[in-house]
DNA sequence: TTGCTATATTCCTCTTTGCGTATATGCTCC
DNA sequence: GGAGCATATACGCAAAGAGGAATATAGCAA
């Protein structure tokens, strides 16, 4: 995964939620369609364009795909997650997903891997 | 200009390479095309989309183009330059196009605007 | 098995992007 | 004016991307 695949997967506004979701905790694909408000397929077809470039990872666990930031990344990608981090500071929509986020996980019916905050 | 389209500009290599180029000094496209060794129709349509976002500004100088970064770039657009910078560090090519910057800097015959190191 | 939930994939369409060839424009000098 | 240099634009094309509708797959429960 080079640099320039970390500007490609960025350059959606449906991935850059995702991945500044990804970068609180854990979620699976109806945690994003809730928090996002978008339809399922759009949601799962970006993450899929993110796992086949690497930066997400994807656990099953029973029912639910568990999309995680890679453990292991390399600098360029936690370098440019973190501008990421800065960037959105302020933005009334990533606020809201974050909102949002807070309401998911205080419902707490995640699967056990997701929603570790 | 937004942060999408900061990305939007950034997903492609040759524009990667101007905007890094563009971080030393403001250049005309007779120079892009000599350090990155690229055709000019290249380097003219890269540096058109950049500018319709707002990314580079353009004067002209006679014959030439001299494009540069605005002067007053808002917050995003200077952090993503920074952590450009920062994961481009110790990469080939983007080291060879600084080589070759300096060579063509080195030689001195550029229009008065371009070439401020 | 059947049915249900969660997620992925296929098919289709529309738009954008990237590149090359060719041509146009703008400026300067004669 | 014309020639020549530097740059931009138009056109055509192939490929990628984004989205929706429909369907397929995987796991679980009864």
């Amino acid at each position: 995964m080079d640099l320039l695949q970390i500007y490609q997967c960025f350059c959606d506004s449906t991935r850059l939620r995702i991945l500044h979701l990804l970068t609180q905790t854990p979620l699976c694909v109806c945690h994003f369609q809730e928090i996002l408000d978008e339809p399922q397929v759009k949601i799962s077809k970006h993450l899929a364009y993110l796992r086949e470039r690497g930066m997400v990872v994807a656990e099953r666990e029973q029912n639910w795909m568990i999309y995680s930031l890679p453990k292991k990344r390399d600098a360029e990608l936690e370098l440019n997650l973190q501008c990421l981090q800065d960037c959105v500071e302020g933005d009334p929509i990533f606020k809201r997903d974050l909102r949002n986020l807070a309401k998911v996980s205080a419902r707490s019916d995640a699967p056990a891997g997701a929603l570790r905050l």
